[in-house]
DNA sequence: CACTATACATAGCCGTGATATGTATGTCAA
DNA sequence: TTGACATACATATCACGGCTATGTATAGTG
């Protein structure tokens, strides 16, 4: 399982990530999270939601009320311009803090 | 400013990592992670001695009291076993997020 | 007809950074 | 001497966010 900590700084760049290849809902992007670490991250809906609710009332994202083949409701998300801005600002402060720790850990084996 | 969920996420990994290349005590750290990250991550005492407590209470980290060479005290930490293993274990964890993130970034040019 | 997967939502608990505050000492310039 | 600043550690309060549990609802499957 992966730490508590780590999964709330990663939360919203994956999500911001994930939606700028195109509109996505909730339940489908826990199973994608899930698929691309190869089950690691194992994301609750209890903890995905709240998170889409505030993305959204913060501006970074957008919702439509849909409906999938079968006839289920579906909240689609998709990116809004706020929201790219963020994705790039988040990349750019995971990048700094991953070049930080993968120095030091660089420098163990010297 | 580093978002502070990303704040939270490296903290531990970052000082076990530091502590890694041998002992040293709070306010060298703060220092020495703002020297590495460009002046970028600007910890506080008031975030930082909490955590060194809670890793030195888990067993990660052991302390001495020293004095610098001025006669100032300080309390010097450094790794133990545990702190070791999990330092391997945050590196995991962060490395899997990363790819993770590297790969959704990477898709968004193709 | 029961079970599972799908799909969204929220309440309460707990851990953690941010901020403010307190204590103490060494250095340096006015 | 005095004031400012850096050094050095500590803790209390607050706000935020994931975890867990719970609730509602429907489609598909054995």
């Amino acid at each position: 399982m992966i730490r508590k900590e780590l999964v709330a700084a990663s939360a919203e760049p994956l999500v911001l990530a994930l939606l700028a290849q195109g509109e996505s809902y909730g339940y489908a992007i826990i199973q994608e999270v899930k698929a691309r670490s190869d089950g690691k991250l194992q994301w609750t809906d209890g903890m995905l939601y709240p998170v889409l609710h505030r993305m959204e009332h913060r501006g970074l994202i957008k919702s439509r009320w849909g409906e999938s083949e079968t006839g289920r409701k579906r909240k689609y998300y998709s990116l809004k311009k706020d929201g790219k801005t963020a994705m790039v600002k988040h990349h750019e402060q995971w990048s700094l803090v991953h070049s930080v720790l993968a120095g030091l850990k660089k420098e163990q084996y010297v």
